[in-house]
DNA sequence: GTTACCACTGAACACCTGCTCAGAGGATTG
DNA sequence: CAATCCTCTGAGCAGGTGTTCAGTGGTAAC
């Protein structure tokens, strides 16, 4: 048999887990557990997803924007950021689908992309005010 | 009207924006969207909450907890990884009330902290889906 | 008491992030 | 076309993030 512990563990491994050297206390739930666990790439989107979010001159980017659509140099004044500065973290909110923009002559208007930001914003608004 | 182009700007400092040699390109937006940005405080706190959740590795311990509360070294069997990391980025979980937990002898279990956690998930997950 | 086990911690290291600075691209004005 | 304005991009660098490794503390079993 396999492993480690002291008398018990039937026939433990799973058909996929070939080896174990570790403690696996209860080895029942590890296994109950792991289907439900997100696989690679779906936590790898949405950790960037998050991690768009996770800067305070974007946050602020993005409570701006919720109020009205904006050029590049406004937000910048608005959050007092230099434009450069605004225009890499734009890139970001853009590649996150967070805001869209238009093109209007010299400007470029962005604005929030779709409502469920709006939503998730509230939801942690409330978990951090409790 | 106030302003925009070209040969205005007749007395527009506010009184707390001392110098502004910022383009400002549709200052009247910028006043308008000012006083809506969030404040340095509560966009840090925000962005802290999203870094919490910004790591692909701490999903997939939340979506393993979202199913059942486990102790540290199944967590580590769960998602495949080493038990210091997982005791590590617990802690990253803790400090933002994501998880709770309990001692039972040996053992520390950890649950998900509150409700808002998974309302949050889903809406991400919908946004993400489309 | 001794041993084994589970969990936590600090240090060191590689990697990633976000800023500033300098310059290029695109569009409008004169 | 020349000049100006708004925006974007790439390089370079501080600072932060996440891992492994080694060691500590606390609890249970012998």
């Amino acid at each position: 048999m396999a492993s480690s512990r002291s008398t018990e563990k039937p026939s433990i491994q799973a058909a996929d887990s070939p080896t174990c050297d570790k403690p696996l206390v209860h080895l029942d739930n590890v296994r109950q557990v792991q289907p439900e666990v997100l696989s690679t790439a779906k936590a790898q989107r949405m950790a960037e997803f998050f991690s768009a979010l996770s800067d305070p001159h974007r946050l602020k980017l993005l409570s701006a924007l919720a109020r009205q659509e904006l050029c590049v140099c406004d937000l910048a004044a608005a959050v007092k950021m230099g434009e450069s500065a605004v225009s890499h973290q734009l890139r970001v909110l853009k590649s996150q689908r967070l805001v869209k923009y238009r093109r209007q002559g010299r400007n470029v208007f962005y604005s929030l992309a779709d409502s469920h930001i709006t939503a998730v914003y509230r939801e942690v608004a409330d978990h951090l005010d409790e």
